[in-house]
DNA sequence: CTGAAAGCGCTTACAG
DNA sequence: CTGAAAGCGCTTACAG
């Protein structure tokens, strides 16, 4: 591990060379007000003195803190460190930071946590917004990661192209009474992905249910009523999240149905254990770096130009600057504000793996009864 | 949603009173230079103004960021979650945030992160370290999070006690034979939870297998060999993570067996879904909150402290400090060089659910087919 | 109790 | 091509 030193500032390297600390500023930001030579005895010089430029000094006087706002839904949602390690990436690949934040449950929470975000200066955000809440103007650039059915600019995978994907997948395995079994329905993800798979599905008998609603009644954790489903036909259940996938197969295992041989079980997003249980699990997986990418990318425009992006928005707050205090360094971050503006869809990619067979009809409704239970 | 506004600066409250920025900033920081009706009336005009002040000119008048960072070994473990939702939660009670940065698999990785945060200029890091990984001097306040059998200064989960009241667990049930199921022999949890659960369990006969091994034999995804255990009269499959459980979970339920009617199962950390499958996971849950908060509190002190903590660190750098650097704004950060000092262990709390039952030997080895199969 | 002044480390017009 | 100067917003001795 590296050994702590004196870190020497600008000013030590401008003294050791006798040349002025703008020159030495300008040579190793690379602006090429310097001349050639100079430069590189400077960038030598820097390197040998093990300089690292301090950010709060730059922060203060170009106003931008280098560092970007993550904030998360819930982040007891398995999905949380896939899109956190890929914004992270994406955003070190552009020399940026990332401060994280967490909404935990409480949609008066995320307002918090963006306000806190904002209060230590982020020069962007990046949102995955809870469900049902619509993120507004900010004071600085904003990507939200959510559904492209969310209203306003948003970069997300494609659910319901991935949804269709999927829906076709089991229609040619020749599944014609498909159960579908969602979270909520207030969520526009879970909604694309339940309308693709639809799609997919074509005229297939799709029967939902939404697991919230079940146990509004029936109490947390109750059945989702798989068997019977089966029992009424169903062939099929196709989850809307690995996490439903999971708790489908073991319910379907404690009645004693198999899977794929007795009923196919699919999920979404390829969780890291989708592949290590028995079956395997049939799931879609979004593109998680290439979202990052985007939206991260969509942030760096929008925070490099002065405020165009925000031009693209009608409800900007451009006129709230005040008059004359335009330009210069510390200038107004209102002047940048903007949500970004593309949206974007990013394909999705269907992993199959066992959970998912041939529909078979031959499944009998004895089958949940063990030789052991027999015996006893 | 907030409407983004011209954020105002010190020196706009002083001027809109009449007084000086140095009165503002003292009536604000609350140290008492300010007779109280001043200073009240102080807070009202900023509160009013909505007054935001400016983490950069602070932090490059202090030093100091406002600012930990966060560390991760594989943020593919899925207990990231709950240990970065932990640690913001507590650095955000200190007015901290929480800059993350993560090691993705290579170990060089974690030594890039670390130094990425570093020059970010991070008042304290929290790092959770690869298995292997020892963390060093730093050149600003650490905590690591690790095994207590890690040597130096760290703060945990007591993972053998949990694993030995686990072991305990097990023995009243009437386990007799044990088999214990790790990852790597390398990683110190795994191996103080093995050690533990060994010690509750006292003379069972108690083997312990290691996945990695049989992968680098078997390739990935093998077989466990869990079936032969219980053949060879295995009634308990203990496992260091749920994540092996679950794959423990799916490998009995594809050889026939019954959880835990024919051998129970057993997990460590209570991740998401081992309350959401079926049979629910009997685990061992770490108080990641408390661990979290030990772990910030620690840093917290060290930061504020000048030295002292680098005093109880024999390998401290102090000794770098250049001559005439000492004290005033903007010191080295060498001179509150420490690692945490303190080594804190945190119990661990046994969840019981239904994957453990009473140790049974009337187990048929023609459970394992269904009457399907017979059928058939 | 209050204020004037210095300075943290940087970048950016502006002059030369 | 290079340098002197100003200033980002804050806090902290130091005077009064």
């Amino acid at each position: 591990m590296s050994v702590s030193r004196q870190t020497p500032r600008l000013a030590r390297i401008a003294d050791s060379l006798g040349v002025s600390t703008a020159t030495v500023s300008n040579a190793l930001s690379g602006k090429g007000r310097v001349s050639p030579e100079l430069a590189e005895r400077i960038r030598a010089t820097a390197a040998e003195l093990g300089y690292v430029p301090s950010l709060a000094g730059r922060a203060l006087r170009t106003g931008r803190s280098g560092v970007l706002g993550l904030v998360l839904p819930d982040i007891a949602n398995p999905l949380f460190p896939q899109i956190a390690q890929a914004i992270e990436n994406a955003a070190a690949k552009a020399g940026y930071g990332v401060l994280i934040a967490d909404s935990r449950g409480q949609i008066a929470t995320q307002t918090q946590a963006i306000e806190r975000l904002l209060e230590r200066g982020v020069d962007g955000l990046v949102v995955v917004p809870r469900r049902g809440t619509r993120i507004g103007q900010l004071g600085c650039p904003v990507a939200v990661i959510d559904s492209p059915s969310t209203p306003g600019n948003t970069v997300s995978a494609d659910h319901w192209a991935g949804g269709a994907e999927l829906g076709r997948h089991l229609l040619s395995l020749g599944h014609r009474h498909v159960l579908l079994v969602g979270n909520s329905p207030a969520s526009t993800v879970q909604n694309d992905r339940i309308g693709g798979i639809r799609a997919g599905l074509g005229k297939v008998v799709a029967e939902t249910i939404w697991i919230e609603a079940l146990e509004d009644a029936g109490g947390r954790g109750c059945s989702l009523g798989l068997a019977d489903a089966v029992a009424r036909g169903a062939t099929a259940v196709a989850t809307v999240s690995d996490l439903i996938a999971l708790r489908a197969l073991t319910e379907l295992h404690h009645a004693g149905l198999e899977v794929p041989r007795d009923v196919s079980v699919t999920g979404f997003d390829d969780l890291i254990w989708s592949s290590v249980i028995t079956p395997g699990l049939t799931t879609v997986r979004m593109d998680v770096a290439t979202i990052a990418e985007l939206a991260v990318n969509a942030l760096m425009t929008a925070i490099a130009a002065p405020s165009p992006a925000a031009a693209l928005d009608t409800e900007t707050t451009l006129a709230d600057v005040a008059p004359g205090e335009r330009g210069g360094p510390g200038r107004s971050r209102v002047e940048r504000d903007a949500v970004v503006a593309a949206q974007s869809k990013v394909p999705m990619e269907l992993v199959v793996r066992q959970s998912t067979g041939p529909a078979s009809r031959s499944h009998k409704k004895t089958a949940n009864l063990t030789v052991g239970e027999l015996i006893q």
